[in-house]
DNA sequence: GTCTATCAGAGGGTC
DNA sequence: TCTGATAGAC
């Protein structure tokens, strides 16, 4: 029915013929399996945009929904390149931006105030511990942090604090904080991004009218990395595509929108946070999907690297099962290396880029990938001293800084002066003679009257003194002179008389700080309306480069190669459905820093090395990829080795990591490792037992130079650093003599020169065998004859003591 | 009220 | 080792 126009269609050419399917599938539910590399943003756009061109679907009718904004972004610059659209009449966004569109639209439904504001993770947890504070809950017994985990996990399930299933004493306690914190966000108009998400399913869910609207608008919904879908994401979708729980309880029919799901259940990384890979399986089962597809070609890496990830991946027992193939062919081996200690795989990993660059190599093609970020120090520390320009993802990013969060905060308070998040955050910043005495007499006055700080100052000041009184003075007439001000001006404004310009420059260490509150007003500038905010205006952010895209209201939708902006807010500035009302520019510009915190990323652009966790790389891609500190405890993680989804999540991770690269790969692991301070001996991964030998190829020394140059004690660095004294080196070296053959590569090993060996033959490095305890690695000895003891590391059972005249130790 | 010292804790992190 | 949070000293 649809072939003349697959046939026809520019927009279907180049797909292959799984991905034609996907993208041509008709008005149905369907779940596509999209392997790494499968071309799944792709697959995902033309459908929108086919289902467009051939007239099934309006813009309106189209709600995609992705994790990110950068993945959001991405959908909308590649389909407005494949056809003149107007993108922002499309609800395209991630969950959290599409709820807040939805909960401004109904904020009066939703029992928010119109200009509720939202608090990020960090707010989130300076909320909690304020509440704390206030009742005098035990911070030992409920750490603010598990207090934070607990409620956002409430959440994610979409409990709230009544429906919280009370076993025991300390989760009735819980329950009980989650409930006053419920009340505190409401007394003060703020959301968290759970609440969002929360917030917006209970209005679908009890509100019949505004249900039907959207279900009977939204006649195609797409959702991206459906693998990462908490309970709640999942239900808020049944919600719109007229599969939830009231719909099944069945007044009518409901006329709901089909939905595609994408997803791939081995790239699902994010349990930890509340991610359900088991709802792809209940997709298929609660909407009786009959369409599935999976892509499995890969058009990303070479066979050795695919092999790879495949074998590796089919050790994980629960999986819908997938395997990735390749055309182009088995391209290089997997390289493998072993570095004596992790300033050695530093050194090394510098010498290869170095020697991969002058092969012509971009810099920017290379990753490092690491499993937790404090592994990055020490590389960074290698490439900034070898002057190899570098860049690390991850991190602070623009709208968290402490200046930035400061000068928000200020301006929320123009808009809310309720939010006493805000409030206590610049209530004494800059530093004027405000502590903590008059701030829990203010607190004290506030909780007995039940209003915000802001208003119970005025019952305070007369005897506190006038600090207090002057700070809410001074907001005041700020919130005063706003009006009629641009959102630039109303920044400056506030720089200024908040005192925070003035604090930055008087610190000597202020600089950048100052420098980031002028790129602050740079953005805002560059985010605001051009023609007039709130009728036919359009308003949007900077682009990636931070130059201000234009866009006048005649060209959209006409022009495809017209830049994009933001994909929230031209809508949440249009006149709200219900009253008529627009958000001030100031209220949007705060929506928009809370729900994009903005780049981290200062010297994007830049030809520099790339380095990340296995996490952030996920979505990326590079010619050669290193995967660093492959060693049990490191990778997989520690705190996953005891049970076993924890384990089958690790090695989805790996998955990931091996499938980010193109053409080639590496993998490290090192034999000691400086963490938290101390050496720690490691055992190389689990996961190399999981690849196929046939595509690795293991890195070795060949010469006592190689030995010396990545040595524990060579070079300026390492020697320095060792807190383990002269063992480093023996270690280093002995190790080469104790590892199980791995091909010729150690036919020639570096056996070090050996101190006064002692009688019971052990030293440092080998591997030993122990009736009870396994396998494990010796790290230390001491003394002699019957009081000789070894400290051994056990694969198993961790680090012990044991006297050599008792225990039974093989040598393995 | 602000500054400095000491101590605990340290996985992954979007919105 | 390093960071952040808090307690006690100025």
């Amino acid at each position: 029915m649809f072939s003349e126009v697959a046939s026809s269609s520019p927009l279907l050419r180049n797909l292959n013929p799984e991905q034609l399917a996907a993208v041509t599938l008709p008005n149905t539910h369907a779940l596509i399996l999209a392997g790494a590399g499968s071309g799944k943003t792709r697959v995902l756009t033309t459908r929108i945009a086919w289902l467009l061109q051939t007239g099934q679907v309006s813009p309106g009718g189209i709600l995609a929904v992705t994790f990110t904004n950068k993945a959001a972004k991405e959908m909308m610059v590649r389909l407005s390149s494949m056809l003149p659209v107007n993108v922002r009449g499309m609800w395209i966004g991630t969950f959290h931006g599409l709820c807040n569109r939805f909960l401004r639209a109904h904020y009066k439904l939703a029992n928010l105030p119109s200009t509720f504001q939202i608090l990020d993770t960090q707010d989130q947890l300076s909320a909690i511990k304020r509440l704390c504070k206030q009742f005098n809950i035990d911070d030992e017994r409920f750490p603010p942090k598990q207090l934070m985990w607990f409620i956002a996990g409430c959440k994610e399930d979409g409990q709230r604090a009544k429906d919280v299933v009370v076993r025991d004493e300390e989760t009735r306690k819980k329950a009980e904080i989650y409930a006053l914190y419920e009340e505190q966000c409401q007394r003060e108009g703020v959301v968290d991004f759970g609440e969002l998400m929360l917030r917006s399913y209970e209005l679908l869910r009890d509100n019949a009218p505004v249900r039907e609207h959207y279900q009977r608008r939204f006649r195609h919904i797409l959702i991206d990395e459906f693998q990462d879908t908490n309970k709640l994401q999942y239900a808020w979708i049944k919600m719109l595509a007229g599969q939830g729980d009231a719909a099944a309880a069945g007044t009518h029919a409901m006329p709901g929108g089909s939905v595609v799901a994408v997803g791939d259940d081995d790239q699902s990384i994010y349990a930890f946070r509340g991610a359900r890979v088991g709802n792809m399986a209940d997709f298929v089962r609660e909407f009786d999907v009959q369409q599935q597809i999976k892509l499995e070609r890969n058009y990303r890496s070479f066979g050795n690297i695919l092999d790879s990830a495949n074998e590796l991946i089919s050790h994980n027992s629960k999986r819908l099962g997938k395997n990735l193939r390749t055309e182009a062919g088995p391209g290089e081996p997997v390289r493998v290396f072993e570095a004596t200690s992790d300033f050695a795989e530093a050194q090394w990993f510098v010498d290869e880029v170095r020697q991969l660059v002058r092969d012509g190599t971009e810099r920017k093609e290379i990753a490092l990938l690491y499993r937790s970020n404090a592994q990055s120090r020490v590389m960074e520390t290698a490439l900034f001293n070898n002057a190899i320009p570098y860049r690390v993802y991850g991190g602070l990013r623009f709208f968290e800084r402490a200046e930035i969060k400061h000068a928000l905060a200020y301006l929320r308070l123009m808009d809310n002066p309720h939010d006493d998040t805000s409030f206590m955050r610049i209530v004494n910043f800059p530093p004027r003679g405000i502590g903590m005495r008059s701030i829990e007499q203010l607190q004290d006055v506030a909780r007995a009257a039940g209003c915000s700080l802001h208003d119970a100052v005025s019952a305070v000041s007369g005897k506190a003194g006038t600090n207090l009184g002057a700070f809410v003075a001074k907001l005041d007439v700020l919130r005063e002179q706003t009006p009629g001000l641009s959102l630039r001006e109303i920044i400056e404004l506030v720089l200024q008389h908040s005192g925070l310009e003035e604090h930055y420059k008087l610190d000597k260490e202020g600089q950048d700080r100052l420098e980031n509150l002028g790129e602050l007003v740079n953005a805002a500038e560059s985010f605001v309306s051009l023609e007039g905010f709130g009728r036919d205006a359009v308003a949007l952010p900077i682009d990636e480069l931070g130059v201000a895209l234009r866009q006048s209201p005649a060209s959209q939708g006409l022009d495809p190669s017209a830049p994009l902006g933001n994909e929230l807010l031209p809508e949440l500035l249009a006149p709200n459905q219900e009253t008529g009302e627009t958000l001030s520019p100031l209220a949007a510009f705060l929506t928009h820093a809370a729900l994009e915190s903005g780049d981290n990323q200062a010297q994007a652009g830049q030809d520099a090395v790339q380095l990340m966790t296995v996490h952030s790389s996920k979505g990326l891609e590079f010619d050669c990829v290193f995967i660093s500190g492959l060693e049990d405890g490191i990778f997989p993680h520690e705190n996953s080795l005891s049970d076993a989804g924890g384990i089958e999540e690790e090695r989805r991770l790996m998955y990931v990591a091996i499938t980010r690269a193109r053409k080639r790969l590496y993998l490290t692991h090192s034999q000691t490792r400086m963490l938290h301070g101390q050496t720690r001996y490691n055992l190389k991964s689990r996961f190399f037992d999981e690849l196929p030998e046939a595509a690795l190829k293991w890195i070795t020394p060949k010469n006592r130079g190689f030995a010396q140059a990545y040595g524990g004690n060579s070079g300026t660095w390492g020697a320095s650093n060792s807190g383990a004294g002269g063992a480093r080196g023996d270690w280093a070296a002995a190790a080469f003599a104790s590892r199980k053959p791995v091909g010729e590569t150690f036919a020639n090993p570096v056996v070090p020169p050996q101190r006064n060996a002692p009688a019971h033959g052990l030293k440092t490095g080998m591997e030993v065998f122990h009736a009870k305890f396994g396998e494990g690695r010796v790290m230390m000895l001491e003394g002699s004859g019957d009081d000789a003891r070894a400290q051994i590391n056990f694969t198993r059972h961790g680090v012990k003591w044991l006297a050599l005249s008792v225990a039974k130790l093989t040598v393995v």
